[in-house]
DNA sequence: CTGTTAGCGCTTTCAC
DNA sequence: GTGAAAGCGCTAACAG
């Protein structure tokens, strides 16, 4: 009954080159464009008769044959960042012209869901994994290198360096905030960070380590950001009461939208009461009265380059030594709230 | 040789059941937790040896056999809308806690590229799929439905009605915010309707549609947005400078920035000059001066529940004869720029 | 309770 | 030039 017209189930390779009256090896070698032992007419049959039939190979047969999947795996932390949907897109934009399609995972932010959803990645035999690392250990990672699967970084830094990794360069753009907090004349009293917890990872101690040094000496306090606007909003008002004048620093795009709602609330004069600095993700900074003054990274452009780096890596192409950071610099946009 | 330690590739179920002095068939039940038919010390003695070993069993393998792959599609128009990555999170919160995996894929606006990558979706073998549709017409998606794979629409609907659809009523809030025009005391003399490409669209139409009938006995014009905003700047300044007092729509998120942009290199001050609404996918519209009047949309909800909508279409689990478009409710955010 | 066997749909020697 | 046969890693009858 085998090759028996059902129309109902997807056609397998054996219906077609029944159909065709080859065998499923000859059906094979046209599948995978091995036309160099085959007769022109055979060709053209076989392409007929795919055709009619609407055939496509089932990618899951070809796999676990060749060991091939076609699949990349992407990890970021949270995919409702604008960052992130931004570097997708670039990321996309590469591996689709490749064939190559995008499993994507978030891992929440948490280490635990993190290593568990790259299990998953590489139980789908993923050929290349691109990760926005939730810890800072490299060691984390080493079932994935004892996987050999090739690896590249992204946003974030681990150590001891052993993946390429790209990132902006969060030191030097954040250093430049501060300055300009001191160049600005609004005789800032003092800095205030604030951030998601922040020793979880490399970008966000870069940035704090770069604002500090930039707007110094003035003292710096740290906020760790979290959901509760509320205690953030207050301590902010307890301070600006106090006669304090900061400049404050939003580690991130959300971070920076949530600051934002704050001084609204509070009813701040920006920057005369507070100035507002920080990471722009969405690059709507220009909108928001008076025209924030903040970083702007591309990442679409950031995402792109670490899926060329990446399928440099799966084809062994690359020539380098060893794995590098891929340091990009940023654009700090200069407007009215520092 | 088979069976024997190589310690460099990955471990199949005959090394692991080798190892543990058992078949492959009771490995596979140990795997599938069949211990109904499994004496304590066999389980005891495979679960030692899979954890020694690091096991972990080949998804392309076993979903081969049983048609099984835990892997959802979701094909959306455009993936660095934030709208998009809302949805996603939604997606995926849902999936996860049952194990499937999202295989994303973007078809950037184009019914060509969008037919391409949904074969390849199907060629992947995924359970079901999501989809953001670029064209209006279910008989485009035929074949999808020829392969037997659920599949649910978000966004946007098709005619005739085929699959489950999830929208929110843009017809009634567009046309309450037209209303908010009307009743404003601003004395507008036009609408302006600016949006990409509607006819491709069904969203974009309803809320056309739902704005003329709110802002109506006035005019409306629609512009088409693309790329080029400079042309758009030149027209609305023009229709300023003749005396016009449009109330501007911008039909979703990305619009209402280029036409907040807009304003700004026009110095455009809102709503006196000209009034500002629309879609603010990204919620940020309270942020901008004087506080835009927008649609808000929940566009994670609207991830959760068509993910919902699609596990229990994929287990038979849904009651319904038929399908159904869920309207959901969105919320008009009244503010200063109308 | 456990093992043997026969494939899932495809690729790839190796013959002819 | 083309086909037969083995097998990728796993599951699922069917025996025993």
């Amino acid at each position: 009954m085998e090759g028996t017209i059902n129309a109902m189930e997807k056609a397998t390779i054996q219906d077609v080159a029944l159909a065709a009256g080859v065998s499923k090896s000859t059906m094979s070698r046209f599948l995978n464009q091995n036309y160099s032992h085959m007769s022109a007419k055979t060709r053209q049959r076989i392409a007929n008769t795919v055709k009619e039939m609407g055939y496509r190979p089932n990618r899951r047969a070809q796999s676990l044959k060749t060991n091939h999947s076609r699949l990349i795996g992407i990890m970021i932390a949270d995919i409702s960042n604008i960052y992130v949907s931004l570097l997708l897109k670039g990321i996309d934009s590469y591996l689709k012209t490749l064939g190559y399609q995008m499993i994507i995972m978030e891992s929440s932010n948490s280490v635990v869901q993190e290593k568990e959803q790259l299990e998953q990645l590489l139980d789908q035999s993923v050929e290349g994994i691109i990760l926005q690392p939730n810890s800072r250990q490299s060691a984390d990672y080493d079932f994935i290198a004892a996987e050999k699967v090739p690896m590249v970084l992204v946003d974030r830094e681990t150590s001891p360096l052993q993946w390429d990794t790209i990132v902006t360069n969060n030191y030097s753009a954040s250093q430049y905030l501060g300055q300009l907090g001191q160049i600005s004349g609004q005789k800032y009293t003092m800095g205030i960070f604030i951030s998601e917890n922040i020793k979880a990872v490399s970008t966000r101690e870069h940035r704090l380590a770069g604002f500090k040094v930039g707007i110094a000496p003035l003292p710096v306090e740290v906020i760790e950001y979290d959901e509760n606007q509320a205690e953030i909003q207050k301590q902010l008002s307890v301070l600006i009461a106090s006669g304090e004048h900061p400049l404050i620093f939003a580690a991130n795009g959300k971070v920076l939208t949530g600051v934002l709602r704050i001084c609204q609330n509070l009813k701040l004069s920006i920057p005369a009461q507070a100035g507002v600095t920080g990471y722009d993700d969405w690059n709507w900074a220009g909108l928001v009265n008076p025209g924030i003054s903040a970083v702007e990274q591309y990442p679409d452009y950031i995402g792109r380059l670490s899926a060329e780096i990446l399928m440099d890596l799966m084809q062994g192409r690359n020539c380098e030594p060893a794995a590098k950071v891929h340091t990009l610099s940023a654009d700090v946009m200069d407007r009215y709230s520092i």
